[in-house]
Formats: C-alpha cells, sequence, structure tokens
DNA sequence: CGGCATGTTGAAACGTTTCAACGAGAGTGG
DNA sequence: CCACTCTCGTTGAAACGTTTCAACATGCCG
C-alpha cells in the first residue's frame, strides 16, 4: 500500500511547515516554503458538514469557527489565532464553518498530504495528535465557561485568556482580535450584555478602552477575581 | 523508571483490545484478552490536573468527565457509555476528573502502550486520530448547546442523543445511565430546572417516565421540534 | 419503621435578553 | 469641510427564563 519513493506530492513539501515546531518564533515569511493564501474580510474558507479536502494554519489575521443553529442563532467555537491550526478533522466533512474576521493569510493543506507525512515522519504523528488534543483541550475549557460562568465572570475569563498569562502587575494592552458581536457569540451572550460587562469592569478600574479594539487591564488580580466569581 | 523489556510490555497485549473496530459488536467478554478493571460506584478514577499514566475504554457502565470550579460548581464535560475512550489525551496532565457513575468495568492500557502500538500498528494511529476527533466533534456540539440553548431544548437534545438516531415513529424506551443531578451538571443547568423541563414535556405528552432511570419517547417529531427551538 | 439520598414542585429573587434609542467613527460625495 | 450614511458600540427599561430557597414526595436499605 505504500509504494515509497516520493510519496509526497510537490504541492505538499512546503506545507511541512504545518509542522513545524510551535513556539520557536512566527512563521519567516521572508523565507516562504509554500503557497500562503490570501482571503479577505469575512469571507467563507470552508462551511459546516461540507467535504474536508484542507487543512489550515493562521499565519496573519483571524479566522472564527463557528456552527449556525437552525434558528439563526450563531455559537462561535473557536477563535483562530496566528500558529493555531483548523480543520483537521478526521471525519469526512468539517465540523464547523471556517470565516475570515479581517484580511487572513492562511497555509493550506490537503488532507491527503497530512496522512502521507504521518506516515513517512513519525514526528508529525505526535504533533498531529497534540493538535487535536490542544483543540479538545480548549473546547472542554469552553464548555465549563459556558455551563457554569456568569457573563461578567466569562467576558473576564476571556480577557485574561488573550492576556495568554502575561499576570504582570502593570497594565497590559490587549488588541482584541474580534469585535463585539463575535465575542458575544463565543461567550454564549448577547453584544449587550458582554458590553455591559465590559463597561462594568470599566466603572470598577480594572480595564480602560481607549479604543474599541484595544483594553488594557489595569488590574489583574481584580479581573481575575471577577473571573473566578468573586 | 521504565525498565524496556519488550518493545510493548505483556501487560498491553491484551489492551490492542482498545482500538479494535467499533461497531463490530460489543467486546466479547468470554474470550477476555487483557486485564478488565472493575471499579465501583463513585470511585474517582483519575483527577484533573494530576499525571496521566493511562487510557481508558469503558465495558460496562458509564463515567462522567468532570471539572470542579474554583467555587464549587461542577461541569460535566462528557458522559462516558461502553465503547467509548477516554483519557486520551497527549499532554503531561488529564484535563478532566474521571469518576464511575455507577459500578463500571473498564479496559486500561499505558500510554507508553499507546504510544508503541502506534508506532509498530499503522491502523492504530488512524484508529487513535478518529478517537480525539470524535471527542473534539463531541465537545463543540456541548459549546453549541450550552452557549443558545434554552433549558428545554438542551434537554431535548440530551434525550435524542440518547435515543441514538433511532428515530422511529414509535415509542422508544431510554435508559438514563445517570441521576438527575449529574444530567443538570452536564446540561449546564440546576437540578431543578431539569426536572421542570422533563415535567413540562411529560406534561405535554411527548415523553412519559415509567421509572426515574427510564424515560420513554412517545413523539419523536415533538421532541425533535422542542430541540430546535420550536 | 426510621433515616437518607434522590426527585419533584412552588414562589420570589436574580441575571440575561429583548427592544428601543442613541453615540461614535470611517468612508463617500457634494 | 461638512453633511450623509452605514456599521459598530453603548445605555436604559421592561420582559423573560433560570436560579435560589424551601418544602414535600418517593424509593431504597439497614
Amino acid at each position: 500500500m505504500q509504494p515509497a519513493m516520493s510519496r509526497v506530492p510537490a504541492a505538499c513539501a512546503g506545507d511541512c511547515r504545518f509542522f513545524r515546531e510551535e513556539g520557536s518564533g512566527p512563521i519567516d515569511r521572508n523565507k516562504p516554503a509554500g503557497p500562503l493564501l490570501k482571503i479577505s474580510r469575512g469571507t467563507t474558507i470552508y462551511q459546516h458538514e461540507q467535504p474536508a479536502h484542507f487543512c489550515y494554519k493562521v499565519v496573519e489575521g483571524a479566522v472564527r469557527l463557528s456552527r449556525l443553529l437552525p434558528d439563526g442563532r450563531r455559537q462561535i467555537l473557536e477563535i483562530c489565532l496566528p500558529q493555531d491550526t483548523f480543520g483537521l478533522e478526521t471525519s469526512e466533512c468539517y465540523s464547523a464553518t471556517a470565516e475570515a474576521i479581517g484580511d487572513v493569510v492562511l497555509l493550506r493543506c490537503p488532507r491527503e498530504c497530512i496522512a502521507e507525512l504521518q506516515d513517512e515522519r513519525p514526528h508529525v504523528r505526535g504533533k498531529m495528535l497534540s493538535m487535536l488534543s490542544r483543540g479538545l483541550c480548549a473546547a472542554q475549557d469552553h464548555v465549563a465557561m459556558l455551563g457554569h460562568q456568569s457573563a461578567k465572570e466569562r467576558v473576564a475569563c476571556y480577557l485574561l485568556r488573550l492576556a495568554g498569562g502575561h499576570e504582570s502587575q502593570q497594565a497590559y494592552t490587549v488588541r482584541l482580535p474580534i469585535g463585539r458581536q463575535d465575542m458575544a457569540d463565543y461567550l454564549g451572550l448577547t453584544i449587550e450584555t458582554t458590553c455591559r460587562s465590559l463597561s462594568d469592569l470599566k466603572a470598577k478600574r480594572i480595564i480602560s478602552t481607549p479604543d474599541r479594539h484595544c483594553i488594557v487591564i489595569q488590574n489583574f488580580a481584580a479581573l481575575e477575581s471577577v473571573a473566578q466569581g468573586d
């Protein structure tokens, strides 16, 4: 079943970058080793329940994975930022819809390439498993949040997550990759409630909002205690 | 820590059953090929954030995966039924706590065995990926449910899931693997709300409840329309 | 039978949603 | 430069659904 030789199609060669070590700095865009896909704001990358041909990795920008409920409500499952991968499912069809939030640059890899890379390069297997495993863990975090946290807790949690463990004593500026509506759909709230929660944090001087897309965390300790229900 | 010996430890041999094809009937308990672990009601199998040494597969009974929030609230992430696997994470520590709901029979496999099985038996890789992938998809379903569905919708969804696609015209009896409290914690509701939702369905003659652990779906169509928000 | 865990129901309190109005900023064209 | 429009964000007040707290019912086991 495996006539060795160069089983990995030429188009795949560059896509090994898909599995390069993370945390070893951002992808070097001066030495592009494969086709970068540029996609403009709002474009649908793929749709829920359609056949899954490709996997993706975000190079620049942000992508939202969401599901549309029969009555038009929308749940955002994940906001993918640079270095994140999506569309890795092993089932026939995509398990969510993927859309570009702003202009986005992606790395795209055909699924059969991934399969072959796995056969030929053992480290790719581990990488693949850990990507999926991390995704699962993130989804579980999300479930725990939606199941039993109040609006204020959810908003505080999300801000802390964006700050990504920078639990410094000083003020820390977070750039929001998404607008209020997306934030609301991610947190399982309405846009109004999301807004009110932010206003609340602002009134308590825990955060400040110099502009729409920026939030400055003024008091990490207080934000953490809000995130855990006072 | 691991005195090597033969590459796949003897204890693992039987645990290949871990990856046998599903849908090919239940595990044959007359020909046990490995150690079956019997665990009694309420026992903690492993705890969230403790080092992950083993993976498990449910043979009999039900297991709940949950997280305890700092303030004592609990979110159940998954109810594992016979054939389901859990504890497959690739991170160092378990991503949730696992507890036996009733008396339970499990298949247990050390993680290093899984790793070696993967190296030696290609089909195990695909199996492993599809197990994780399925788990991810289930978690995403859960997120979508908790994010934007009302109590009645959640309860209806859960019942339909338990019925497992048996969308027959006739009445169908579902055996609840869990009590009301676990159901509530899974659905992100209180036990009272869960109860009231069930009573509602009963009042509308969509279900009937001959006893605590049984629910008879009398009207699939109506249950589905409740699940989708009327 | 009592004792205990589990399930059910009621009424008030609470938080989120809904609906509506308004504000701020970016882009366009006069 | 200003008015215009369009999208996005913010705030208020009432409506709604879920939670909370309390009481009671049921089933099981010693």
